[in-house]
DNA sequence: GCCAACGTTGGC
DNA sequence: GCCAACGTTGGC
């Protein structure tokens, strides 16, 4: 799951009530229904910093909720707002995810493109541009073995 | 700040 | 259903 650090960072996180939050605010389909559709109670997730500096994956988080109506959807105050939404038959959808830990480093962008085994990875798809994307159980492990660098 | 990539919108 | 225009994402 990607996030802005300058809108909801890993620390944000960390600092949230019971270190949870409302994954909310997502407004494509795709991803929608990644959360809808996909992730279960007690699904790992990644919590990448993009359009930061340097860009890269910095902590773990686990569901904790399973998807229900994304209600700043509703709120014509929010900055999410989408009248298109109806409160009766919902269009957008959220999870709520909290932090397991934080990562030993950030492990870079760059360090992921350039390992073999991350070749497949969606994130690395050429022009991706969904917030939530899936990650293989492999693909998982090769990210974790990224956590402590090469001596 | 630039711009490639790509999702969405809306006219037809 | 097509597709041009537009808006957004996000790395660089």
């Amino acid at each position: 799951m990607k996030s802005e650090p300058a809108e909801f960072g890993i620390d944000d996180l960390a600092a949230s009530p019971d270190q949870t939050t409302h994954w909310d605010g997502v407004r494509n389909y795709q991803a929608r229904n990644m959360m809808r559709d996909r992730m279960r109670v007690g699904d790992r997730v990644f919590f990448y910093h993009s359009n930061a500096e340097p860009p890269g994956i910095v902590g773990i988080a686990e569901v904790v909720w399973e998807a229900y109506p994304d209600h700043t959807a509703f709120d014509p105050q929010d900055k999410h707002h989408d009248p298109r939404s109806d409160p009766a038959k919902p269009r957008w959808f959220m999870v709520d995810v909290r932090l397991v830990r934080k990562l030993a480093r950030l492990i870079p962008l760059s360090e992921l493109k350039a390992q073999p085994a991350l070749a497949e990875l969606a994130l690395l798809r050429r022009g991706n541009r969904l917030s939530i994307m899936p990650v293989t159980p492999d693909q998982w492990a090769a990210i974790l073995a990224m956590e402590t660098p090469p001596a």
